[in-house]
DNA sequence: ATGGAAATGAAAATCATTTTCATTTCTGCT
DNA sequence: AGCAGAAATGAAAATGATTTTCATTTCCAT
């Protein structure tokens, strides 16, 4: 396993916190930053593995990588703008679990996205 | 646009109604059926654009292709069998709703998928 | 039967991601 | 400083799903 640069992860942020790998590879590139696009997807992996972003998926299956707070939550996201607010999901907790329990299910654990249009959009 | 190939939706059917587009050819292929992958492809994008499948995505990103009632709702799946539940998400819709009036959004979507172990698994 | 529209599928193209592997950089030790 | 092994790097090739191209076949209405 390979430690991450932490160039890419300082990219990630200036990004806004939401880029593909190959966004941010093109973003480091015009920064004149010297550095592979293999390394940029290895170091995304490693902040993956370590919990430091998340790892989702656009509509046509990219993969996203999102700057993350430590603890559970939830994202409401711009479909125009991109950007995001994290967001309680105490609602969701309890429905998923009453959910799991009659049906007979165990080791649960439940995604849940808002997304819409944003008041600056 | 192309109309979907009614082999594809009953071959889907056969496989449990949860099949990725490769699944899906290889198992017509298995089965003896004259058709290309490209034909598989297309019909699959026709159900989802009616709406008689939904369209999701593996941990790897890969599509899958899932059948689907028509009316808004929700889905606890099996992580070791697939077997998928269909159910009402009351609690979720409501708060959605309120999360993204609370922040301003409007035209407001959601997903929103439980995953755990069947009691047969 | 006939002409145009729709459907089909083989092959090539695309594109994100992974793998390979040789080279470079780093680290601890003498 | 000098050296050895480990870790990191990145260019190029491989992979694999999906899309595009395009020539051929099937349908359908007249
Ligand atoms: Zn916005
Ligand atoms: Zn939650
Ligand atoms: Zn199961
Ligand atoms: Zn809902």
């Amino acid at each position: 396993m390979s430690r991450s640069n932490p160039r890419v992860l300082s990219t990630l942020e200036r990004a806004g916190g939401f880029a593909s790998a190959q966004e941010v590879y093109k973003l480091m590139q015009r920064e004149g930053e010297k550095i592979g696009l293999t390394t940029v997807y290895r170091s995304l992996q490693s902040l993956v593995n370590d919990k430091i972003v998340d790892l989702l998926r656009r509509e046509d299956g990219e993969a996203i990588y999102r700057l993350c707070g430590e603890h559970h939550h939830h994202h409401l996201v711009c479909k125009s703008c991109g950007e995001t607010v994290e967001i309680e999901g105490g609602a969701i907790e309890k429905w998923a679990k009453s959910m799991a329990e009659e049906h007979g299910f165990r080791d649960v654990g439940h995604t849940a996205e808002i997304f819409g249009i944003c008041s600056k959009c």
